[in-house]
DNA sequence: CGGATAAAAGACAGGTTTGTCTTTTTATAA
DNA sequence: TTATAAAAAGACAAACCTGTCTTTTATCCG
């Protein structure tokens, strides 16, 4: 009933890359990681995903690292469940079953149903953008503690 | 972000001993896990964590199986939770931050905030009693069909 | 008591997620 | 061109979740 630990690395890897954007072109996967307090080499697969998935830019070699692009602070939440293959509620039944609507209803539809709806709702209006502003000026404090 | 499966095969499991029960004291781990298209061993272990758990009752041998006593209609959805061992969002964080709390807040902390709440509330105030009228006539549809 | 029945318990295996380490590939600057 | 830096890729393992099979324990009936 939570994100996987690849979502959680995938957010603030994004929201730290796109932090440091602000005053620095790149940013590379060791500083990252030991900012976020993270597993080094999983994190690096993880970021691999976003860059994949389009909503990331890196570099090899010397000056390179990880840097936003045009689409990164657009990116939402619901997009990042993709990228790393979080099953949400909507359009998926909490109890997993394969057939679950209303004319086939498993036996926590009707009470889910709302709680799926609202949930969407925020993962499919909140970007990168958004979270960076928000948590201002605490940003790196919010991302990094664990 | 949804549950596991013991949880979905304890809940089924519950309901179907509480419908059984109605007309028939005793329900064997063979008939429920046919019944329900649940693996018979798994689906036993799930059960025993709901006997030991004290939210439902059992008896080995001959006219032996599992029944329902005062306690079952009664267990929430929480309870539940609680026994299969479901990490839920209320009272953790849904991006696995030991410590979130609004004065350390992880980067979704407020986006997420009265989600968390919601959750909270109709895990508490759901109940196998409720779930097993609100279902009738078509209950066994509801927990079988996967 | 002895046989049968059904849950409980134990052993084991497959899959997925998470984590670590090593090697390869690509880009840069001198 | 060569050394270097950094991501990408590959190999591997630990932990957890799920599933299967076998053995043990408790209970009932005759």
């Amino acid at each position: 009933m939570v994100f996987s630990k690849s979502f959680g690395y995938a957010l603030r890897g994004l929201l730290y890359v796109a932090m440091i954007n602000e005053t620095s072109p790149r940013v590379q996967l060791d500083e990252i990681s030991k900012k976020l307090a993270v597993p080094r080499y999983f994190l690096g697969k993880v970021m691999k995903k976003l860059v994949k998935g389009g909503v990331l830019k890196s570099k090899k070699g010397p000056y390179g690292g990880f840097y936003i692009h045009e689409k990164t602070l657009s990116t939402t939440l619901l997009q990042l469940t993709a990228i790393t293959g979080d099953t949400i509620m909507y359009g998926s039944c909490v109890l997993r079953f394969r057939k679950c609507n209303a004319e086939n209803p498993c036996p926590l539809h009707r009470q889910v149903e709302f709680l799926k709806n609202e949930w969407q709702n925020v993962l499919a209006s909140t970007n990168i953008g958004d979270l960076l502003k928000k948590n201002h000026p605490d940003f790196l404090k919010s991302i990094a503690v664990i």
